[in-house]
DNA sequence: CACCCCATTGATATCGTTGTCAAAGAACAT
DNA sequence: ATGTTCTTTGACAACGATATCAATGGGGTG
């Protein structure tokens, strides 16, 4: 049926561990020994078996993505980073929905983790910021890499990006755009990048001297309709913002709705930003002014310093806070 | 270090084999000794070891999905239903993204399920519609199921649904409105859905009289962009239509995009309606008319099927066609 | 030249299951 | 009582890799 070492071992007159060094890199190999192996592994077209490698070393070269009910555009974009850095690895992707509010949560995925032998955890919000989970998998030993983290020690792997201060960059942008009523919906309370970005945009607002409007501060989930609900609260109201600035794209969307169902008009009335970059940021018209993070990049770094450590790497990749970058589109304009 | 399953068959006072034989649920166990087993299993905690399981007996408790740059909203809810399909089953999910124009496709693909002992895939469009693929994957004995696929035959597994009816339904509809200048955007050419909306178009239109305007016929790839392109050229030009329905949303998106840099107002001026119902349907506004199908449920169904047939159920869930609904929203008006 | 060391190599055990096959005993027919 | 069949069970090999440890031999040292 399929090529075994054996198989490489009779065509290359060698033993079968000696195959078994040079498919792994182990040192001590003679060099004309490992090209006369490599010769007969291509000529016979030989992969190892994973089934038979994780049996033996414990390794299954299967990583998992872990999320809970995030942003199907951020979903896909993760999942796309992640594989483009497993790609050329041997590594494997395996996904696992879950519920961060489930309290059997901790006991599943080590029992899943156990079960398939997963090398390793890729973890999204907001499952990243339960440090209570976090502990569990640290007590159980078990390996992975933390998207977006509300806490970072040095010693877990992780990738972050610049929330607060893209925030705040916006929001001075905002304001030098000549806007001083600027209203702001809260994200998801359990994820740390909606404190984040609140508070960005809370510090610019003060070092410009702007007086906080309670009323124009409402809390979201980082979905669609709670932004679409806030703005229907926020243009009720006698005094309106002139312009509104949204933890995240879904929710100015919806913003955008209620104000156009209102009568309103973007960015006439009323200015708009986001923050994600997603799709429907520049589908909407007027397009949305947003903050873009390198969401695949970031992702696929968590998957590659993640692979590395597997492999004794850890010096050369570690975790890092990536870069956002502002997007100026027409839902912003200058008062 | 964990529970195998020798320390089982000691604990219980059986062979080894026994031990496996009531975990695989083998005909032939007394009933005495299957409850001694069982017993000893759950005391012990027990839970097979799939490396070695999969090692001997060549199966490995996972799918892998296959997809080709896919509609983001539309990969989440393909994972999603699939996920909940094998939640309870002890079979996982691994994704595999594929390029459907490599020619190193078929090889990829089968080097990758005899890499990981993938025990079947599922498969979107647009590689669902290339029976070269398809061919090929039969040939290695590769076990699959597919989603919508172009063509059927009764041995293969597979999930479609009645695109062509519910394209033909909703241009009734749309006619039924009063309207009969009406436009359509093509999807991608090499997606077979492409065809039946089409078809149901083109139907609707000559069943009831109506002559076919090729100005307004487009030709798009379901991307928001080549919708938009579409709709910049059908309003350039002198004469145009009173409605137009395009094979997606998001191409949808990008014709009411245009549309509105045009200054024309949605539904006053054009009519609107795509296909989908992914998100940005109700998030714009006006909320786009279109079609929803149940692309959740004919995910799982396509897992299921694919699990029944690994455990010799074959009998009891076939391949089925799935029917679409009609979501009437404010972007089509009565003439 | 005798000795030791270290790089290189291979024989064999092992990982934790399932597959094969034969043995033991129960049930039934003759 | 004897033979036949069927159910139930277990001993042992096998899956395809890695781990252990010992054997081999070339090169350096005294």
């Amino acid at each position: 049926m399929s090529v075994t070492i054996k198989d490489v071992s009779k065509d290359a007159s060698v033993s079968i561990k000696t195959v078994s060094r040079v498919i792994n890199n182990e040192a001590n190999v003679a060099e004309s020994t490992k090209k006369k192996v490599l010769l007969s592994v291509k000529k016979l077209g030989f992969k190892p078996n994973k089934s038979a490698q994780s049996l033996r070393s414990k390794k299954s070269y299967m990583l998992a993505l872990l999320y809970d009910n995030p942003n199907k555009s951020y979903l896909a974009d993760v999942q796309s980073g992640i594989f483009n850095a497993c790609k050329s690895t041997g590594y494997n992707l395996v996904i696992q929905e879950c519920d961060y509010k489930s309290s059997e949560l901790k006991n599943d995925i080590v029992q899943f983790v156990d079960d398939f032998r997963i090398d390793g955890l890729i973890i999204t919000p907001p499952l990243s910021d339960m440090s209570d989970f976090l502990n569990h998998l640290d007590l159980s030993e078990i390996q992975y890499s933390v998207i977006a983290p509300s806490t970072m020690n040095t010693e877990s792997l992780y990738v972050s990006s610049n929330d607060y201060e893209a925030a705040y960059t916006l929001t001075s942008e905002i304001i030098k755009h000549g806007h001083t009523d600027i209203g702001f919906i809260k994200g998801h309370p359990k994820h740390s990048a909606s404190n984040l970005r609140f508070n960005g945009y809370l510090d610019a607002i003060k070092n410009h001297n702007i007086e906080v409007n309670e009323n124009w501060i409402k809390q979201g989930n980082f979905s669609f309709k709670s932004g679409f609900d806030a703005g229907v609260e926020i243009f009720h109201s006698a005094a309106i913002p002139t312009a509104i600035f949204a933890s995240n794209d879904s929710m100015a969307a919806g913003i955008m709705k209620s104000a156009q169902m209102k009568g309103l008009k973007i960015p006439e009335d009323i200015s708009l930003a986001g923050f994600d970059d997603s799709p429907i940021a520049h589908q909407l018209w007027p397009a949305l002014t947003t903050v873009k993070q390198p969401v695949e990049k970031m992702s696929s770094h968590a998957a590659k310093i993640l692979m590395a450590k597997f492999d004794g790497l850890a010096e050369k990749n570690k975790s890092k806070e990536f870069k956002s970058e502002l997007i100026f589109r027409e839902s912003l304009k200058n008062l």
